[in-house]
DNA sequence: CAAGATTGAGGCTTCAATCTTC
DNA sequence: GAAGATTGAAGCCTCAATCTTG
């Protein structure tokens, strides 16, 4: 029978990791919403979008890069289409498929999203950083992303 | 009008450390569910109880200390009440407020949840940091949400 | 009026079932 | 049969309104 005992050092870092992230997120999350602006998760999916030259992306591969939510992909993309952000196109390769593609109404929302997510970011997380350490929390954080495969 | 640039350094940072939350809380959660066992939010406020010699705590204090999940806290107590895995007390000095307590069932559970939870964190986040790095990442997210106060 | 807790409504997520296409 | 996507049902979260007590 064994102890499965954690460290202080261990529960700090885990604890303090998530306690870190979710204060940052929220702040974020509160301070789009204070502007009128829609939650994080959209400007995540639109990112997506917007990295690929053709500005469009299928559904399935959205799932796998976005940062939050990995939830229903279906319906998020619902929303969007809803509010204009994105149109749906058909995929001629694989009748199966479809791809999302961001509309610009879409590029314009990300340019009125961006600096708050941004300015938020800096002042909850970033700037609580020097560079060595934002170095190495990258290095140390791709590591477990890694091993998580 | 200012650029509003991250450097790769700063994205990797916070992205990583998004990924990396994620990946170990799913991970943590999948392996509950394939034992049978309940969600990690249960864990997370039993273990605010059982911190107590009483083993109770006022509802308004459990959503200042929870992990996870900072929702609803009246209908968490309900699901774990329902389950028999808490019970609630008046409180004598206010008579507004109300305690939730852990019940011997509720104890019990924790006991079986632990080690599933410990082995998983483990596996999938701190195993992959030596004592130096998790020191250190201890004391730089510390840092991070002392700020966000 | 403020604080602790509960409740109803609406939105989002999750899960399993389904449909189409590979 | 497997993969991409959609759908319905059920559960959970969020928000505002409410009730009671300080």
């Amino acid at each position: 029978m064994t102890a499965k005992k954690l460290t202080d050092a261990e529960i700090g870092a885990w604890a303090g990791t998530i306690r870190a992230v979710r204060a940052a997120l929220e702040n974020v999350e509160a301070a789009l919403k204070a502007r009128g602006l829609p939650p994080l998760a959209w400007y995540d999916v639109l990112i997506e979008l917007r990295r690929e030259p053709a500005g469009r992306r299928r559904l399935s591969d959205i799932g796998e890069r976005v940062l939050l939510s990995r939830s229903n992909v279906t319906r998020l993309i619902d929303r969007l289409e809803t509010q204009g952000l994105v149109t749906r196109e058909a995929c001629a390769d694989d009748a199966r498929g479809a791809f999302a593609v961001i509309t610009p109404k879409g590029r314009s929302l990300m340019r009125r999203m961006w600096p708050v997510y941004h300015d938020t970011l800096r002042a909850c997380f970033l700037d609580h950083l020097d560079e060595r350490e934002t170095a190495r929390l990258a290095e140390l954080m791709r590591r477990i992303v890694a091993a998580n495969r």
